[in-house]
RNA sequence: GCCCUCAUCGUCUAGGGGACUAGGACGUCAGCCUUUCAAGCUGAAGACAGGGAUUCGAAUUCCCUUGAGGGCACCA
């Protein structure tokens, strides 16, 4: 691999479920790699045991497989690498930049509340970094597993040239020495972070704003090793409603369950892609091959983004809105199984299925709201209340309206929107009522509620046999036997 | 407490000294269309955090204040 290749990765710890900010950062070295025909390599930086939960690696391949976006190295494992960052922190205590650390954790505990309550900030006190020959053997004799801890340079700065936020300049003596090898022998995210970046050949670090204030640590540990630091590019964070860092607390945190709500993956992308970036000032509709293609990081802004599902929501319509009826169906279908109630058999019948989903497609703006929108379709018993017959009307009228309309449709034999309109649309003005009333009526009848896709298409739809038993029912409802 | 970052409509953003009476989108409201809803169309309300400085001229540059966020673990 050439010296000037384009290589980024996406490093999550499997602490968790990947959300919407894991995710933005992942989309945008992905296509910041594809932009730049580079190298996309997933890292895996599973370096705390106690933190580790079962399934997340897992949910991250799959999460970045449902959005599309693939890898081209890994996943990597760094606790399949612990002898490297043994052997580099070894080395770093031979060269005078790390020391062993034996405080224990308790120590350093009662150390930190005092300084908290002194108002000072936390910082490890150095206590082990001078220790003299006997004194470190004596530690030894105790059985204290030391950690390995960074010689931090006592003064000077330390500053980085960010793609994003520019230079930005620390003070070494507002940095402690930070732990680098844990006394279970793995490293801490600092270590094996720069070891591997260093290792895997990392042009490009592109990571979530927070990391920010711990770059001068990773920038003075590639000093120490005498290796050339890779260029940094901190992203906007993604915030929740709250304003505060996006954590469990925030609902659908996990990505995949915006898959099972039914968002579209290109939606997502879009989506995402615009939270910190913008290619001007309207487009807001962008395939993926054209993200890939304007993708920069000049265009990456410097504010905090808060996320905005209706507006999430708004697009997935839109995409949900371009599929052809086909494929609307063939994405509807599998939500259509999980969600339409129980008492509808299945397998669902796909000729039906084919016919009602046009009408439901403009209405829907996640593949969740299908079922909801179209269970009448599927349902044999409507159940609503009498009192949505009569809201314009009387019983009586109402029972007449219903009467009159099941004769007349009775002998109808070609079935379809036209038809029906041409059957009921005059029956309006025979019975004296407004057409908006008579068939607000009739949607009741035939659908169970208030709203519906238009009524003529719903009835041709349903069928014959169908809306003539609707509207049967709804005559019983008027007038319940006694 | 210390350090770092950021600051345009409720939200996502355009804007990189004169093209800004600040543009677009979501959402909101109103109207049109219409058998309801949705979609579509039209329109409205809605922002440069505050104060200094530089300049003929500042949303755009600099400083201060304020606010927000992040970091300060044997977590990442």
């Amino acid at each position: 691999m050439s010296r000037s290749e384009i290589r980024v990765r996406f490093a999550p710890s499997p602490t968790g479920y990947p959300h919407l900010g894991n995710i933005r950062t992942a989309l945008f070295n992905w296509l910041f790699a594809r932009h730049h025909g580079g190298k996309f390599i997933l890292r895996i930086e599973d370096t705390d045991v106690a933190r580790k939960v079962e399934g997340a690696v897992e949910n991250i391949t799959e999460s970045l497989k449902w959005l599309g976006l693939d890898w081209d190295e890994g996943p990597y494992f760094q606790s399949q690498r612990l002898p490297l960052y043994q052997e580099i922190a070894r080395k770093l205590i031979d060269q005078g930049h790390a020391y062993l650390c034996y405080c224990s954790p308790h120590r350093l505990e009662e150390m930190r509340q005092e300084q908290i309550r002194r108002k000072q900030p936390p910082k490890y006190d150095r206590h082990c970094r001078e220790l003299t020959v006997q004194q470190r053997a004596q530690l030894e004799a105790s059985g204290v597993t030391p950690v390995v801890r960074f010689k931090t340079p006592l003064d000077g700065e330390t500053s980085l040239h960010d793609l994003i936020r520019a230079k930005v300049t620390f003070q070494n003596d507002t940095l402690d020495d930070f732990i680098l090898l844990k006394s279970d022998g793995y490293p801490t995210y600092h270590l094996a972070n720069v070891v591997d970046d260093h290792l895997m050949a990392i042009s490009h670090v592109l990571r979530a704003d927070e990391w920010l204030s711990s770059t001068p640590r990773h920038i003075l540990l590639y000093q120490a090793l005498d290796w050339q630091p890779p260029q940094f590019a901190h992203l906007p964070m993604i915030l929740g409603p709250d304003r505060a860092k996006l954590s469990k607390r925030h609902g659908a945190t996990n990505i995949v369950d915006y898959q099972k709500q039914g968002l579209l993956p290109e939606a997502m992308i879009n989506f995402l892609s615009l939270l910190g970036w913008s290619l001007d000032d309207k487009t807001e509709l962008l395939s993926r091959e054209e993200l890939i293609k304007h993708f920069t990081l000049e265009r990456v802004g410097k504010t905090a983004a808060i996320f905005n599902k209706d507006k999430l929501d708004w697009m997935n319509g839109v995409y949900l809105r371009r599929f052809t009826p086909e494929q609307f169906a063939l994405q509807a279908i599998p939500f259509l199984q999980r969600d339409l109630p129980s008492s509808v058999k299945r397998p669902l019948d796909d000729t039906y299925i084919s016919i009602i989903m046009p009408l439901i497609q403009e209405r829907a703006r996640t593949l969740g709201d299908v079922p909801g929108l179209a269970d009448f379709f599927f349902l044999d018993e409507l159940e609503y209340d009498q009192s949505l017959l009569i809201k314009a009307m009387d019983a009586v009228s109402a029972t007449k309206a219903i009467e009159t309309s099941l004769e007349s449709l009775k002998s109808l034999e070609a079935w379809n929107a036209v038809s029906v309109e041409n059957i009921l649309r005059p029956l309006a003005t025979e019975l004296g009522l407004t057409t908006s009333n008579f068939f607000a009526l009739l949607r009741v009848a035939i659908t169970g509620r208030t709203t519906s896709p238009p009524l003529f298409q719903t009835m041709a739809a349903l069928g014959k046999e169908r809306c003539l038993k609707r509207l049967n029912n709804a005559l019983q409802k008027l007038n319940p036997k006694p």
